[in-house]
DNA sequence: CCACCGTGAGAAAACGCTTTCTCATACAAT
DNA sequence: ATTGTATGAGAAAGCGTTTTCTCACGGTGG
């Protein structure tokens, strides 16, 4: 809240000093054109030397409306989200919106009281909330009307979705190792239940299905540096020639512990990242990986949040096709007795 | 704001349904104890069945507070800045309050008054504006009290600072490079005028005096990935053998373009960085830096915040000492014949 | 010349809460 | 029995706006 100290600055204090009545100036600011010209400048000269300007509060109370829009993200450290809040961001101060953060930290118990909350503060929500339960969510969401959600697509609820098609992406990675010769692949999965984890298993499924020639192991519960750098060992104890991470920073973890144990990636192992956050590029080797454009992702959230604050039927769906991006750090598998399927050279 | 479809839910509604008047209830949800408990049982009873709590915005304006503070950084995409949200916010969400967030592009016309409206939304701010003349923050300060600074000290106006100490991370990575055998040096500098810039150049110039027969140039103007990557062919151009970029960002554009166009690092030059972000560990070679604990700065940020929010006289103000965290990236400089001090081998 | 109407400005209600003020009740003290 | 004092609850006054309602004024038409 301002000072109170230099007793706030209130409208009747305008009033006063222009000499005519709250009504009066109100309307002058709120450009009602029933205002006498004469008046209207007196106001105008009035509230620009005292340097008034209405309470958002007391405005938002009677209005209804609080010009806030409120981005609940499960990890303010994950690039991700950080990429989706500056779209969002951007997006919502070119229309005088401001934007109230909460972050869940990755807690799903939290995300529903989190929003709900926010929400009472706000005009909206964005919702990134990938580990809570569908349940939880098609019961959330009406309560929290007007709402868009990130990144994943609520089973009942009627909501607008801007996501990534992380199984697309992901099979088009699947794709690549297959091309180039794997055929023995473990995927390090992310939090069990987690949307676009499951997603990812989709496509797994998927391309078992399509290749019952090709073996695919799973090891789960890998989100960030920490745990690709743990699951090192699992790695190795595997013999999967290719290891597709959950997401960028797991594979970048994997590959430090991979490179600090002097194993060669690609020449012993392919690794694929997801996402292509900005950084993907300058591993050692650059990481290949499926390219997210997650402050798209923030710009359309709050496209499609704007239509809904307006009144307007929102834009559709939305799902980005990531594009694979082929880069060092997978090649083909080394040349072992026991491919049944060599490559040709 | 929340639906008014279903008729909001007001205090008057649980008054009724517990048989009492608006202040008991008020009186009951504020824990006074002046109330009867076999009332005040009845009131929590109904204020449950009917799901009811407070409207934020109508607590706030009678109450004067919002229970929010607001963080106004320079860009969303500059991984300080997230970390110093991050730490912020945990430490908001720790008190139950909220956190508003705006970006002001790295635009210092614009930060004055996204701080001052953004004041007017919640209890205080935290300030990052690297880039704002010192004329305008000691104007600004006063207006939007509290405040915390990060990242500057302003020259008049007391208020709570958290920073990191630039000039001494600057020093201590000069130090490192001529300690390695580095004659000739180029400082990739950042925006003109910016706060921390003008620290790094501070230890420039200290170093200059203390080391005549070490040439140091400044190169202008690069805070991210681009502009490192564009400052290829000046640092190819200049013959120094360790280029000192602004940042960590600067620094891996550098490093991607110098690759890119066969220079070896460090064989040829030598490159730092500054930050130590996350990724910094994972280029080609890995990035020699000075690190800075940004969600520590964050933390700390909300310390003091809540110091003044309570009234309390902030903790002292703090500088972390960066410290240099030596990688591949730095390495003896090539010996050349005009090198007038040719390291022993 | 009077009734009527449009124009524009002030008074007052509303937004949903907190808190002070006021008052009724009951109990202890004289 | 009567005054005094806790105790606890309701009435009402804000908090700073917007907006509806009301009304005064001056001009037009009959």
């Amino acid at each position: 809240m301002a000072r109170r100290s230099p007793e706030r600055l209130t409208i009747a204090d305008v009033a006063e000093k222009a000499g005519v009545s709250l009504s009066t100036v109100s309307r002058v600011m709120n450009g009602s054109t029933t205002v006498d010209a004469a008046l209207t400048q007196r106001v105008r000269e009035a509230a620009v030397t005292l340097g008034y300007t209405a309470s958002p509060l007391a405005r938002s109370l009677v209005l209804g409306k609080t010009q806030t829009v409120a981005v609940i993200v499960p990890d303010l450290g994950n690039p991700t989200f950080q990429g989706a809040l500056r779209g969002l961001s951007t997006g919502a101060a070119g229309e005088n919106y401001h934007v109230l953060v909460a972050d869940s930290f990755e807690d799903p118990s939290k995300e529903a009281e989190l929003a709900r909350e926010a929400r009472r503060r706000s005009d909206g929500i964005v919702l990134c909330a990938p580990r809570m339960t569908d349940d939880e969510l098609n019961e959330l969401l009406p309560q929290i009307s007007p709402a868009v959600v990130i990144n994943r697509t609520p089973t009942s609820a009627r909501v607008p979705v801007v996501a990534a098609d992380y199984r697309s992406g992901f099979a088009q990675l699947l794709a690549h190792v297959k091309d180039l010769g794997h055929r023995k692949l473990l995927f390090l999965s992310g939090a069990e239940g987690s949307a676009s984890n499951r997603d990812r298993l989709a496509a797994v499924d998927a391309f078992r299905a399509a290749n019952p020639n090709i073996e695919i192991s799973v090891l789960t519960g890998s989100v960030n540096f920490a745990d690709g750098y743990a699951s090192a060992d699992d790695v190795i104890a595997s013999d999967a020639t290719a290891v597709l991470a959950f997401n960028d920073l797991v594979a970048m973890g994997l590959l430090g512990a991979l490179t600090a144990r002097g194993v060669d990636v690609p020449g012993e192992v392919s690794i694929t990242g997801f996402d292509d956050i900005q950084f993907a590029q300058y591993t050692t080797p650059p990481l290949t990986t499926a390219a997210v454009p997650t402050p798209e992702l923030g710009a359309q959230a709050w496209a499609r949040m704007w239509d809904l604050l307006n009144g307007r039927q929102p834009a559709y769906n939305l799902a980005f096709g990531p594009l694979v991006v082929p880069r060092g750090s997978t090649g083909r598998p080394p040349k072992t007795g026991d491919d049944p399927h060599p490559a040709a050279t």
